[in-house]
DNA sequence: GATTTCATTCAACATACGTTGATTGAACAA
DNA sequence: TTGTTCAATCAACGTATGTTGAATGAAATC
């Protein structure tokens, strides 16, 4: 293992870049993408927007790094697994994945990153689904998933912002079970 | 009544106020708040930026407008009626209240507008619901709802973009039918 | 100790944007 | 016809932002 002195040059460069880092994703969280600027996240991070630049190349290139930084939440098809990992997300502020879908909704080079991820996550839950229609009722989780995320962490003031997250959970749970663990039903006649 | 001359002065500014306001709903819609620009909507109603100002005074005050004009899916409590204006903006792409939902997302001030839209949404609903918890339950449905419209129309490129609102409606009818139509059940202990 | 490397800062450029005030030309009133 | 009103245009200002390149000074290397 190659531990570098504490003080060494290089360990001071690479605290520096992970604290732009960890203000940038702050600021994008609060800010969006638009509305965040470079002066900002160097002014959160308390260096110079010139240094921002020089480490990072681009406002783009920052906020794909603080995407790729974003811990992807694992998800098996399970509904009560799934209610768990909800429930988690709502107790605790997900400034990571939250950054990436507020910024898809404005940003599209961002769109494109997240449909990737997107993708991913309902792949896992279909995978679980005994159902034909597997794929289409696990992006209605991912869909009801999301909704509740929004309306918690990003409309706020709202009924959801302030409820104890076990009784969402309690109260989605018929939902969960009727779209994930069903034996599926016939496909409506057109 | 007073009926103008087709093509009075004043009926010529009417139509041109017109024009700018539906270009104005578009590209909010097409590109957000941030993204939107003077000059792209002064574009696409094909006038000059500077007659967008002259009426109606900001950038600002212009949203506030394309916001008001957004019409209110009026709905009851009853699960049936709320997946039937569900399909309705499913297959419909509602460029007026999506305006405000990724509006609300990155602007603060139109946040607050859409809060209140908000509310008055989830009131009308939480209004038929018999239980304790009413309230809460209204907001998971508009939480889904909401979800449900972000991942079709915003998001896209989704399983649920390109499915069958029938199919949707018929796989959310257990999830809207447990929120809205369900006797109440205990608090969970905590 | 001299020289090089490099993390960091500083000042500035180019651009895009919201906004403004003067200007034009046609509709309207006299 | 003459003068007025007003829809619409044009050119420009001030500012904020992403970005760049030179300058600085301390750590690393010799």
């Amino acid at each position: 293992m190659t531990t570098p002195p504490p003080n060494s040059r290089a360990e001071q460069r690479r605290r520096t870049e992970a604290r732009i880092l960890d203000a940038a994703t702050q600021v994008f969280f609060a800010a969006g993408y638009e509305r965040t600027t470079i002066r900002a996240v160097a002014s959160a991070a308390g260096v110079d927007p010139g240094l921002v630049m020089h480490y990072f190349g681009s406002k783009q290139e920052l906020f794909r790094q603080v995407i790729d930084a974003a811990p992807v939440p694992e998800v098996t098809g399970a509904p009560e697994q799934i209610l768990a990992s909800l429930a988690d997300r709502l107790a605790n502020e997900p400034t990571a994945s939250l950054t990436l879908l507020r910024s898809m909704l404005t940003n599209p080079e961002a769109a494109s990153a997240a449909s990737v991820a997107t993708a991913r996550y309902e792949a896992q839950i279909a995978q679980a689904i005994p159902a034909g229609d597997a794929s289409l009722r696990a992006a209605i989780i991912s869909a009801i998933t999301l909704g509740v995320m929004v309306s918690r962490h990003l409309i706020k003031s709202d009924e959801l912002a302030t409820a104890d997250p076990a009784q969402v959970v309690s109260l989605l749970r018929p939902c969960m079970i009727s779209l994930a663990a069903q034996p599926p039903s016939p496909p409506p006649p057109r």
